[in-house]
DNA sequence: ATAGATATCCCCGAAAACAATGATTTTTCT
DNA sequence: AGAAAAATCATTGTTTTCGGGGATATCTAT
């Protein structure tokens, strides 16, 4: 008797990292290569119809980026596991993909055993991280990083468009001091003292 | 009697890129495959103290942007050849790396043979850019591209980091006036109305 | 149903940003 | 050397932000 395939994906905007993973993985018995993409939208669409049990996501999307797609695709079916791929070390990016519910946290230049290890481990409910990785985690407290509210995280995009307090709350409906109210806690929240150094540091940390 | 063979280096942030256009190359008789760096600094570094014909370049560095390094890269020797190679299909970045110095514009899924035939180009002093490229730069008039000074970039990246004008005329040491002068030119170049989209804007054209 | 988080709205005063011009001095390039 | 571009400083006035408070709602999950 045989167990069933594991289906997955590989989703990345480099296509030479794409035909990478394929060829990495087109041998392997127990997995069923279903699919590359390259960017988020055309990834949902296809999750939306097809069942899938991994997906190695990207965190570098031309469209969008790789915590939101993680966090849409938990969205379409939660019992899919997504492994992070990425040559971003940062702190914020890794603890972030991990909260938005990826199951693991690769670096590009994983080998192709400790990807399929990762494959393996993610399937039966593990978390696997890249070597290193978990010693950038250890090396920060966890309360550095500022949690955002829908609708700060709302307000934050308009912000970084140039709109007004006034712009805002006409366009959302609301009154301009609640801007304001959402505009305090996101400086707050970011440790900045205005809206541009604000825009910089979100975007620096893939909020915006 | 053989032709002096072409030193070439490739930077990209991405080992799996690296890898490919290693492979790709090291066969090739009239290429020397010279080394390999993942950022900036070090390829600089490598950069003053040996001689190289060709970069071969990413747009995307951990420690600075494609273009910046381009322009430093002339600066260390002018007559090195440098092609930028990344996925980005962007007008604004695309004009830039050409008008920083690059010789040429490879997208990352180019095949060997197109790579190979650029960089023999760009030895003979031509110019070659990916298929599909040559159609983008067309489409747009020139004229869009926010051409900053170096006084107006310092401020931009000042700006950027949530510093006053105030606290900027301190900083470089010129009036607060000048600095609102560099700020408001700085908007009128990008099409802004306030240092937020300003920001925002330049992150995303990677002027910062 | 009740606590805790989120979203909403309010007031005030100081500081900073923005808009519209204009002018002078340096640099830079031809 | 001369023209063009860049950098500098200035005036005046209006609008917006920022920081300090606080007060209700509304949602959410146990």
């Amino acid at each position: 008797m045989e167990t069933k395939q594991i289906k997955i994906i590989i989703v990345d905007d480099h296509p030479v990292v794409l035909q990478g993973f394929e060829y990495m993985l087109q041998d392997i018995p127990d997995i069923q290569f279903a699919g590359k993409f390259a960017d988020a939208a055309s990834t949902l669409g296809y999750l939306r119809h097809n069942a899938v049990d991994v997906v190695l996501l990207d965190i570098n999307l031309p469209d969008k980026n790789g915590i939101d797609a993680c966090i849409e695709i938990k969205q379409i079916n939660p019992d899919i596991r997504v492994i992070a791929i990425s040559n971003i070390n940062e702190y914020s990016i890794i603890q972030r993909m991990l909260n938005s519910g990826a199951c693991g946290y690769l670096l590009k230049n994983a080998s192709a055993d400790e990807v399929i290890s990762s494959i393996g481990k993610a399937m039966s409910g593990g978390v696997t991280l890249s070597k290193g990785i978990q010693d950038i985690l250890n090396d920060h407290d966890s309360g550095d990083l500022p949690v955002v509210t829908r609708r700060e995280k709302e307000v934050l995009a308009l912000l970084a468009n140039g709109l007004s307090s006034v712009e805002i709350g006409e366009k959302i409906f609301i009154s301009p001091l609640t801007v304001e109210s959402h505009r305090r806690n996101l400086l707050q929240k970011f440790k900045v003292t205005n809206v541009a150094a604000l825009v910089h540091k979100a975007t620096e940390m893939k909020y915006i």
